[in-house]
DNA sequence: TTTACCTATTTGTCAAACAAATAGAAAATA
DNA sequence: TATTTTCTATTTGTTTGACAAATAGGTAAA
C-alpha cells in the first residue's frame, strides 16, 4: 500500500512566521494600530528565539505592514501604510521590472497611452482650479533653466497632477507605476534642449485643453506627446546600443 | 551667528543598510544573480554585527529583491522576481488598501470599468484561440456546482484571461490590482445562486462578443456586468452595515 | 506651574556558538 | 568504468545571553 508523505517545509522559520502574521493582517484578524505581543512573548508563542522573531518582523516592516517603537508604551503595531509609501514601493517594483526587461518599451508606451487617455477623459471633466494651478506650476518649472533631474521631476509632477484630476485613488495608485516606469527612459531625453522644447510644447497644449475642458484637443496633444516620446526613446536606445558595441 | 545642525538619523541601522543595498539594486549597480559578500564580510564592511546585517537582508528578501542559499556555493544573490511574485505582492497591497478604506467602492468600480474597457478593446482585436479556450474554461467552471471560493477563483481566472488577451504585460501587471481589489467584495455575492446566474450571463455575453470580435456588444456586456456588481455591492454593504448595528 | 530627573519597559544591537543545508570532491561499491 | 555513498568545508539559519538606546509617564525639584 502506498505511503503518504507530508510536504517537506523548506522555508525558514522567520519567513513562515512572517507569512502567518501577514495573512492575519490582510484578513483583518489584526486591526490597524493594534499592538502585537512583545518580541519576547511572540518568541514564546512560536517557540523560537527572539532574533528569529525579529527577522520575521523586519520582513513585515519592509512591506509597510507594521511599525515598532521602543519604550514602556512601545511595541510592534500594525500600521496603516500611506498611499505614498505604497506608491513608492510600487514604483520601485516597476522600475525593477523595467530594468529587468520584463516590460518592453512598446508595452510601456501602449499602456501609458491608453491609461493616460482614460485618465485624461476624467481629468478634463473633473479638474479643479488648484489642480490646474499645479499643472501650470509644473509646466513653468520645466521652462526654467533647470537640471536634468529637476526636469524629470517636473515631468512626473505634471503627469501626476493630471492623474490626480481624475479624483480616483485607484487610478492614481495604478498610474504611478506607468508614469514612473518610463522615468529612466525620460532621463535619456532630458539633457537635450530640443527634446525639452517639444515636450514642453505638448504639455502646454495639454494644459490649455484641460483648462478649456476640451477633450479632443487634449487627446490629440497626449497622442502626439506619447508618439514623440516613443519615437525618441527608440532612437536613443538604438543609438545607445550601437555606440556600446 | 546661526549654528548648523546635521539631520539626526532615527532610522535603525538595519533599515539604513537595507535602503543602501536596495538603491544599488534598483540603480543597476548590483546585477541580477550577482552574489553579495557573505554576511560576515558585509558586517565588516558596514561595521555592524551579523544579526543586524541579517535583519537588513531579510527586509530585502521580503521585497523579492534577494534570495539566499546555504553551502559552499551559497550566499546572498540579487534575484529576478517573477511577474507572479510581484503580482502577489501587489494584490496584497491592494487588498490592504481596500480593507483600510483607502479605496472606496465607487473608485474601484470606476477604475475597473474604465481599465477593463480599455483592455477589452485590445483583447477583442488580439485574443488567441488558446486565450478564448481559457475564457471558456473559466466560464464552464463557474457553471459547475462549486464552492464560493472556487467560484471567485474562476471569476478572477476569467478576467485575468481577458486581460492576458491584451498581450501587454504592463496592463496585465496593473489590472491584477484592480481585479483582485474587488475580490473581497465579490465574495459577498458568490454565495447567492441568483447573483451567480447574472454574473455567468454577462460573462457568457462577454465571451461571445470577444469570440466574434465585436467590440460594441463586448463593451455593453462589460458595462452591464460592472453596473450589476456595483449595485449589488452597494446593497450588500448597506445590508451588512444595517445588520451589524 | 514648569522643568528636571528617574524608572521600567520594549526594541535595537552585539558577541559567540552551534545547527542545517549544500555543492562538489573523494572514496567505496558494483 | 560507472554509479553510489560518504565526507568536507562553506555559508546561512537559529539560538543563548547580554547590554544599549529610546521612551512615556510618574515623581521630585525649582
Amino acid at each position: 500500500m502506498a505511503i503518504n508523505y507530508d510536504r517537506v517545509v523548506t522555508q525558514s522559520l522567520a519567513k513562515q512566521i512572517a507569512e502567518q502574521i501577514r495573512s492575519a493582517i490582510l484578513q483583518g484578524d489584526l486591526q490597524v494600530d493594534e499592538r502585537l505581543p512583545t518580541e519576547e512573548e511572540l518568541a514564546a508563542r512560536f517557540n523560537v528565539s527572539r532574533p528569529t522573531i525579529r527577522e520575521a518582523l523586519k520582513r513585515l516592516a519592509a512591506q509597510h505592514l507594521i511599525r515598532s517603537r521602543r519604550g514602556p508604551t512601545g511595541g510592534t503595531f500594525v500600521t496603516r501604510p500611506s498611499t505614498e509609501e505604497m506608491s513608492d514601493a510600487l514604483t520601485g517594483t516597476a522600475t525593477l521590472m523595467v530594468s529587468l526587461g520584463e516590460f518592453d518599451l512598446d508595452s510601456i508606451s501602449e499602456a501609458r497611452r491608453e491609461m493616460e487617455q482614460l485618465c485624461l477623459g476624467l481629468a478634463v471633466q473633473r479638474r479643479t482650479e488648484s489642480q490646474l494651478a499645479e499643472l501650470n506650476a509644473a509646466l513653468n518649472q520645466q521652462q526654467q533653466p533647470i537640471s536634468d533631474e529637476d526636469f524629470c521631476a517636473a515631468d512626473i509632477r505634471f503627469h501626476r497632477a493630471l492623474v490626480d484630476a481624475t479624483a480616483n485613488p485607484v487610478l492614481q495608485f495604478n498610474m504611478y507605476t506607468v508614469i514612473e516606469a518610463l522615468q529612466p527612459l525620460t532621463n535619456m531625453l532630458a539633457n537635450r534642449f530640443r527634446d525639452r522644447e517639444v515636450i514642453i510644447g505638448h504639455h502646454q497644449a495639454l494644459y490649455n485643453a484641460i483648462a478649456a475642458q476640451q477633450i479632443e484637443p487634449a487627446r490629440q496633444a497626449l497622442d502626439q506627446l506619447i508618439d514623440y516620446l516613443t519615437c525618441q526613446y527608440s532612437k536613443a536606445l538604438a543609438w545607445k546600443q550601437q555606440s556600446s558595441q
